[in-house]
Formats: C-alpha cells, sequence, structure tokens
DNA sequence: GAAGAAAATGTGACCGGTCACTTATGCTGC
DNA sequence: GCAGCATAAGTGACCGGTCACATTTTCTTC
C-alpha cells in the first residue's frame, strides 16, 4: 500500500532478472554498445518485451551527464517566422535525437527572458539556442554564464560580445535583393520603408539597400521612412508620410510584408496602382502574400532552415569538444531567396510625383 | 585529468560542507520546506551564492519522481493556430514552474507522431497534450498506454474511445454563431465552404450552421461546397463550384479565413462585390484578416486559451491524483467569437442570382 | 596444448538530489 | 522535575540508469 498511484515501472535489473543476466548486459542490449552474444540479447528483448519495460531517460541523464536536450529561449511563437524557426529546429533535433524544450517569450515581458534562462540552467541542457533579436542587458550576465558552460547558439541577435556561435539571416543580402530587384527592372527612384531601426535586421537590411544603390551608381537616392513598428498600421503611416513629405519613388521596398501590405493600401486608397503606377517588394513572404491583390514580390527568409542549422551547430559542438570547448566560434549565414509575383512592374514612362 | 571539460557544477555536499550543515539542511533550504534556523538559512544561502550553485533538476526529477515537464504533441506549429495554442501552453506552463516538449508534427507524416510519443515516454513527462486533430490508428496503441499512466489532454481531437481529458473549441457554437451572424444581417440564402469533411472541426461547424439555419425556420436552404483542403486555393475552386451549380446565395460562411480570401478572390475576379453582392463570414481570424480588403468578418478562436486550459487540466489532476488517478475525465469546451468587421453587409434588395 | 587476445558477462560505485527516519534541543504545562 | 511537543538538524538508503573495472569463457595462433 505504499505507493497507490500506478504500478511503478520495470527497471533494468527487473529485466535482468527476468532474463537471467546482469543489469549491465541489459544497459548494452538497449544501447547496442559492446559484446552481446546474439542469444542473449534475443533473450533480453524478449524480457524487455513482456515487461513492455521503457528506459527512464532521466536516470540515464543524471548518470551519463547529458539530458539529450536543448533549450531555446525565443521571441513569442505566435509569430509566424519565430515559430518556423522552432519548429525547423524542433524537426532536426529529433532527428538527432534531442528534445527540444521551448521557451516563448513576449517581447513586452523581457523579464520572463531571465527567468528562462535561469530555468533552463536548472534543466541541465547540452545546448542553448537564443532567438532574441534583442537582449537584455540583466539576462546577459546570465547568458554568459550558460555560454560558458555549454554550446550556445545566438539566431539573428548581436551579442558579439559574448561568445557565441550564431547563426543569422543575410539581411544586409536580402536588403541587397530586394533593391537589386527593383533596379533590374528599371527603377531609379527609390523608396524604403524600415522596421525599427534599433533592430539589427532593420539597420542590416537598410545598409544592403543603400550598398545595391551604391553598386548601381545611383548613389544616396534612397527616401527612408521608419515607423517604430513591423506592422500594417506602420506601413500605411510610413507610406504616407512619404507622399507627404513630396518624394518622388516609382518603387518602395518595404522590411516587412506587413509594411508592404499597410504601403499598397495606402498607395491604392489614393489611387495609386500597384505595380502600375508604384512598383512594392516585401520581406517575410508571410503566409498570405501570394494571395494578396496584387500577389506580393517579396524575399523569403527560410526561416525553419535557420532553426536547423542552429541545432547543427550544437550537436557538432556537442559531438567534438575539441581541447575542452575553447573551439571556434562558428557563425553562419543563411541565405534568402527571391519570390517575385505581381508587385513589381517596369516604371510607367513618366514617372509621377506622387505627394499629398 | 579526468574531466576536462567545463569544472563540474557544485553539489548540493559541497555547499553543505561550505555551510557547515549537512545536506538536508541544503535540500530544506532551497525547498523552502522544513524547518531551518534564520541563522542557518542565511548561512547556507551565502554558501550557495559563494559557490554559485544551481539545484540540479535531472537528480531532483529522479529522486522524486517527478520531471516537472509536461509533453505537448501537436500539429506543425507553423501553422499559427498550432503555434498560438502552443505559446499558451508554455506561457501558463512556466507560470506554474512546469517545463514543456513541444513535438510538432506534419501534418503529411504521421510516423512522427508515434516516435515523439514514444520518446515522451521515455522521457518521464508528468502530463501530456495531444493536440493532433486527426490521430493515426497505430498512434492510438502508444497513446492508451500512456494516457493510463499519467494525465492527457487532447484538443481538438475526438478520441473519446479514450479514457481522456480533453479540451475543444466549440466548433459547433462557432458555425452556429457565423451563421446567425448572416440570417441576423438578413440574409436567408446562405452557402458554405467547409474544410476537409473528415476533420471533426469541418463537421461541427457544419452542423453549428445547419441548427442555426433551423432555428431561424430556414430548413435546408444550405448550399454546402467542400474541397479537400483549408486553403486559398480550396476556396476559389468552392466558390466557382458553387456558381456553377447555378445555387442562390447573398452571404456565405467559410470556414477557414483562407477559403474565405479565396471565395472573396473568386467573386472580385467575376466582377461580384463584397460584401455588396455577396457577404462573406470566414473563421480563424488569421493575422491579416483584418488588413484584407474588404476587412474580413470572422470568427476567433482563442487558442492560447486552448492551450493555457489544456495545461491547467493537467496540472489540476497533478496537484489531486484523487483515487489513483481514477478521477472524472473532464471535457472543457472554449467559446468562439465573433469580429465583425467590413464583409458582411445586409442583402442588396433583389439578390442577385450568380451563375458560371 | 599453452599463451594471449577477443568476446561475453558480472560487480559495485556513482550521478545529485529526495525520502523516511532518527536524534538533539528548547519550551510549555502540570 | 519531567512528560510531551514543536523546532532544528543529521543519517543513510534510494531513484534507475551508466561507468570503470574485474572475471570468465571462447577463439586464435604457433
Amino acid at each position: 500500500m505504499k505507493r497507490p498511484t500506478s504500478p511503478r515501472r520495470p527497471t533494468i535489473r527487473e529485466v535482468a532478472a527476468r532474463a537471467g543476466v546482469s543489469h549491465q548486459t541489459v544497459s548494452r542490449v538497449i544501447n547496442a554498445d559492446g559484446y552481446v552474444s546474439d542469444a542473449t540479447r534475443a533473450n533480453v528483448m524478449q524480457a524487455i518485451g513482456q515487461l513492455n519495460y521503457v528506459p527512464n531517460g532521466i536516470a540515464r541523464s543524471l548518470s551519463s551527464r547529458r539530458s539529450h536536450t536543448l533549450g531555446v529561449v525565443s521571441n513569442d511563437i505566435s509569430d509566424h517566422s519565430f515559430a518556423e524557426m522552432a519548429a525547423g529546429a524542433e524537426l532536426e533535433a529529433r532527428r538527432q535525437g534531442f528534445y527540444l524544450i521551448i521557451g516563448s517569450v513576449e517581447d513586452g515581458s523581457p523579464e520572463d527572458e531571465e527567468a528562462y534562462l535561469r530555468l533552463m540552467q536548472q534543466r541541465r541542457i547540452d545546448g542553448l539556442i537564443v532567438a532574441r533579436p534583442r537582449l537584455r542587458r540583466s539576462s546577459l550576465r546570465v547568458l554568459a554564464a550558460i555560454a560558458d558552460s555549454i554550446p550556445t547558439v545566438a539566431i539573428a541577435s548581436r551579442v558579439e560580445a559574448l561568445r557565441l556561435h550564431s547563426v543569422d539571416i543575410d539581411n544586409r543580402g536580402g536588403g541587397r535583393l530586394a533593391t537589386t530587384h527593383l533596379i533590374e527592372n528599371g527603377h531609379r527612384a527609390i523608396a524604403t520603408i524600415t522596421g525599427p531601426l534599433d533592430w539589427p535586421s532593420a539597420q542590416a537590411r537598410l545598409e544592403g539597400a543603400r550598398e545595391a544603390l551604391r553598386k548601381a551608381g545611383l548613389g544616396a537616392q534612397l527616401a527612408v521612412a521608419s515607423t517604430g513598428e513591423w506592422g500594417v498600421e506602420g506601413g500605411r503611416a510610413a507610406m504616407s508620410e512619404l507622399m507627404r513629405s513630396g518624394n518622388r519613388f516609382t518603387a518602395v521596398f518595404a522590411q516587412s510584408d506587413l509594411l508592404a501590405l499597410g504601403a499598397i493600401a495606402e498607395l491604392q486608397s489614393r489611387g495609386v496602382s500597384v505595380p502600375g503606377d508604384v512598383s512594392v517588394i516585401g520581406y517575410d513572404d508571410i503566409p498570405v502574400a501570394r494571395y494578396m491583390s496584387p500577389a506580393l514580390t517579396t524575399v523569403r527568409q527560410p526561416m525553419n532552415e535557420v532553426g536547423a542549422t542552429a541545432v547543427r551547430l550544437l550537436t557538432q559542438a556537442l559531438a567534438n569538444p575539441s581541447s575542452s570547448g575553447r573551439a571556434r566560434r562558428r557563425h553562419q549565414l543563411v541565405d534568402v531567396s527571391l519570390v517575385v509575383r505581381e508587385s513589381v512592374a517596369r516604371p510607367a514612362r513618366g514617372a509621377r510625383r506622387h505627394q499629398a
């Protein structure tokens, strides 16, 4: 009457007893490691089957000092990009026999960030992925402590101060790609709507855009509008700002699809046709981008690839702890790709001047 | 030179030695449980601080037989609904001091489903959430075994055969809500575009729609179109089928926002105005629904609430294992809500007859 | 047929906590 | 002055695996 709860699961020793071998032999069988004769193996397997034995991962972790668990501290995974990243990481982790503990932190509550990091420390995860575009000062301390003892990968975050591996989207390349596409379509007067400029990714995309223009000999022709957000309202506001300030442009590079969506709505509401009068290119390739009218030309970021790459970096580091973890930090860039649809066209003959 | 890797973390006994007490006293301090004098507590805390001691959750789990981990086996979390559910579950879990291991299974690869369930078994999770609309036969066996030993909650899945708790969106109520909204706006001839009818949720929404019509004395007036999918293409195809078959309707209830999107696109491409000529109501309230033109009136499902509820169900069951787990199974319905925007209006005076 | 290596198996400590007890001390009340 | 209890702390087994090493059996090889 000691444990009225579910009848305890069988242990390795019970299996051993039933098979008439030692517990260590059972261990050898379940780990397919070391010498075991075929007869014994069959014997043990049978006992396992009869008792319906499942090895206890926790006990395993304790004695082997490997939890086979990777931690992820990410932005809110309600956001599609992060969800994709998590899904990608997750798939790759399982392929490699690892569990994934995901912590989804809303952008507004950075105290959770720290709480999660501490939690991960207790859990003795084997590796950590941090996918927070902007990290909090106080979290950095904890993160540093963690990174000091286990392999850690940062995603789309610049924490170069810490000695982390990193995976990042090639944002600069993305900005270049988008802008070049506009230039190749014959546009010369180009505007851009950026995300919040305190996001490194927004900065990088902007730089990429400038780079593309410079390379095309179009110098500082870029009209820039920013609002503090990545959403539709921001796009609308930015577009109306662009027009009010009397800028001349035949194409717009919006740093997110939602910004593009807002910009297009604003344009259309003023009777400006897209892409007839103004071309628009977005960024992200959100699920509905292809269904918008016009279908949105945009830049696709393979976020699940990013997640998978991060996991691979970790498992590799775990596999060869070359000279006591002092391995070279690796930085990996993931390429973006252009998704051509209908929102970019050649500029109209006499490019109009747009203003309020 | 035994362990060239990171210098081992301090254990509870080392803390004890430094504080000059027994390991058990340290345990009492970190668990804030049992009698400890203030002086001793302070002493121990200091030692913990100096050694930078973090309790080892794995060892804890092993001896206490509680992993403080909940498992989630979900549909691919790239899908926004599931991502929201996961995020909601996650937040609630952390609030309650639990970890969450999320397994995201693509709809196409059901063998992963089983693999995950087995993995969870090894990990000795304390509770399980299954969020797969349709479970595979072979997974059911494993699931049954798990549910037999730990509390398990099914989300939006009808596995009544097994003795699981469940949380479900009130799909029938949702169908009723959407349809009633159309009726209240004066529509009498109503069509519906359903998701794949082998999804229980699609069935339930359809039933709800029928129910609303019956209640309004509109009998079997419902024109139903289905395609095998929930996406935009399906909506487009279904709408064109509806029109080809010469059905008369002034309003459409689409069982997902993407279906609605496709239906609207199809209508507009034929010069039918929404909501001028035909009203459309969707389901899901995907992020861009509010930005479509017209802004989509739809039914919102609080998926994060669903996830949180599932976690609560589990932690409650865990807290009182009333009479050895033979607790009554609980079934919880989560209410949906109407989000009124612009895609539903009163029908035009002489309702037109639409056909190819 | 002896020696040595390879194959097969067993033994007991250990991972780092918690659990169930035991022991010591200080107070209260009669 | 002592039973009886609350408070404070310690002891050693135990959770269920793996690890390091010891032991026994079976092949090779000369």
